[in-house]
DNA sequence: GTCAAACTACGACGTCTCTCGTACAATGCT
DNA sequence: AGCATTGTACGAGAGACGTCGTAGTTTGAC
């Protein structure tokens, strides 16, 4: 326990096959998480929540990463104090083939289209 | 004007660059316009709004076809009484590649996979 | 001109969503 | 033990959403 593992503490994630597209999509429709999904896909690393530099309070952050592992888009693990969170794309890829992709490619494509991402 | 042709009233559409991702994603999140976007995938032609046979009644299906046109999903022409519907493939498939294939694969991968879809 | 068909507008209702603030819990460090 | 860090729970408020019913409009056919 004294290296860094990760705590009792575990949360609840819906089954690969408990997915559901609609549940996707809503979550994704939100810019605040897909924010959340683009910076998450970007690096390879999983991220704490609190490495999200969002324009909202703690509370709302920890709203939309619910929603997030709840609908099955990112998986949540507890080391120490901090959440991690990885995207689950073997998950979401064995499930809907192709989707995560062009759904990350679309995202950068408004991006860069509209300017919002450097 | 004693052929099929579209009368006068028009409806309001967002042009291709104005449509939004996160709206598109909102729009296709809504199990009846899920429903409704694949029915208008599987076929070729434009349909009318009261081709398809959905479980709600004539108000809500009116909403939810405002929906799609407006988030740029479907494009909407009256012809006589009725309203043709048909997919905005070439406008999204422009700015999104692939997407929207992926979107539809994925539907009906999982229709495939819960049975609600024969 | 009348009538039926297709769709819309409007208001209503209950629910869900996004946001916040405050108070609380779990963990790790000293 | 004490304390800082990280994230949660709970409640609240404003707004959006999905649904409905009724009344109304537009068009085409007779």
């Amino acid at each position: 326990m004294t290296d860094t593992a990760t705590t009792g503490r575990t949360l609840p994630h819906p089954e690969r096959e408990g997915i559901r597209l609609e549940s996707v999509l809503h979550a994704l429709s939100d810019p605040m998480r897909l924010r959340i999904v683009r910076e998450l896909a970007a690096g390879e690393a999983e991220l704490t929540c609190s490495q999200f530099d969002l324009p909202v309070t703690k509370s709302t952050t920890t709203h939309h990463f619910r929603v997030l592992r709840e609908s099955g888009v990112v998986r949540q693990v507890y080391r120490g104090t901090a959440k991690m969170n990885g995207l689950r794309r073997d998950d979401l890829d064995a499930l809907f083939p192709g989707l995560l992709d062009s759904l990350l490619a679309a995202a950068d494509r408004q991006a860069g289209r509209l300017g919002d991402a450097g």
